[in-house]
DNA sequence: TTAATACTTCAGTTAATACTTAACAATGGT
DNA sequence: ACCATTGTTAAGTATTAACTGAAGTATTAA
């Protein structure tokens, strides 16, 4: 079977499809369950879709245990992609719709943690003040760690006792370095939404960042956003 | 009305629309008859979606008596159909259509201009012999340059009143180095097809080099294409 | 062994949008 | 002035393929 240049072109005009592409720019490899959040459909949808995208070479799978990891085929694919997020018309740069690119980087989510710039700067912090450290691709929590985020009103218990890997370093696709995911990760998007830092927006990963959520951010993290 | 990513996926998706961009790939103006003959449908259709891409800032107009020629707005458009051509799969690679894809990444024409390996060699040239240099992101005409092309038989002064940027690099999907475009890039094209040095294959922008094209491009350049 | 998680497959439904039919506007040749 | 050519717009239809629900496989945890 051959493909040809229409097939790759409808393949990439669905939008579920497409904001998998665009989630994939970062270079990880995500999990369908992962990708079915980001393009927020069922499970079945995007396992359909997945595998059309696999079938056409734009994607590959690997399996691991129960999970499926998906990542771009080649690196032209991302070629591909990036040109055509450049074509994004800024002719008409005002802000009408709910979400314009910008917001996304400055502010989102990224699965169930913080992204963005916002995302990168409050990791780099943490790192620089030694809560947290870099150790072989993961995070490692310090004892200053530990005790800041206790105070900061984390379960750190509950979270040690999950299966899910406490922290560990996710790139960024708009800042190209790296942000906080993991439990650790989620629970401090948590922590913001619940204490009415940021707010999510509408149909989108967007986040917005309170002004209480402003000066509070700055208080713990000293950091300005 | 802001254009988003997902937008451009969705709009690029459609066959009859991927159908014209492809076209519309030789940087050829075509008139709304012409586009809806080779997408093979009706007039009204093909109307339907050109004034989609055309609000999408993918196409522009221009109108000319009764006839309206649209052609790309911008050479990102360009850029983009091409990284998406590039993603077509060589798995099953047997020549089957007229073109294949190794003339196209040979010699071809890229919007108005000649890219491919010849392309990025006869501009690789001009490079190491002076007649033209890279400065901020344009190429500028050495003093050797003009009388060069002049000698060649173009009209530099015509090229010189232009709105149009005279030269600048234009990455190559398929060799990733930089080839010459702009207006002296469309002018060497067109000498170089007028010349029958080069012929335009049907229904492709591969280009054909003809045997007297071979030795006067090594006389002219002492390039071997 | 049982239960839960991760993911896929299939059959039926729904919804988005491309396409058709029809009517109209503008240009150009005779 | 007339009519053929070129193209656009609008309303209704039709078709494609995305989505849902149900069921099933494989893996891991308890």
């Amino acid at each position: 079977m051959d493909i040809q240049f229409g097939n790759i072109t409808s393949l990439i005009g669905d939008p579920i499809r497409s904001t998998v592409l665009w989630t994939l720019l970062d270079g990880r490899a995500y999990t369908a369950t992962e990708l079915a959040i980001c393009a927020d459909t069922s499970a079945q949808n995007i396992s359909m879709h997945l595998s059309k995208l696999v079938q056409a070479d734009l994607l590959t799978v690997e399996s691991q245990g129960r999970h499926r990891y998906y990542r771009f085929s080649r690196q032209e694919v991302a070629y591909a992609i990036e040109a055509l997020a450049n074509l994004v018309s800024h002719k008409d740069d005002v802000k009408v719709n709910t979400t314009d690119i910008s917001d996304i980087k400055y502010c989102r989510t990224c699965y169930d943690h913080l992204a963005g710039k916002v995302g990168v700067l409050i990791t780099e912090k943490l790192v620089l003040q030694k809560m947290i450290e870099l150790q072989n691709k993961t995070y490692t929590l310090t004892a200053k760690g530990n005790k800041f985020f206790k105070d900061f009103g984390i379960d750190m218990n509950e979270l040690q006792s999950k299966r899910r890997v406490l922290a560990k370093p996710c790139l960024d696709w708009s800042e190209r370095k790296y942000h906080i995911s993991g439990s650790l990760g989620a629970a401090l998007l948590n922590k913001m939404l619940h204490s009415d830092w940021l707010r999510r927006k509408k149909n989108s990963r967007a986040i917005i960042i309170t002004s209480k959520g402003q000066s509070e951010i700055y208080n713990r993290f000293k950091v300005n956003v």
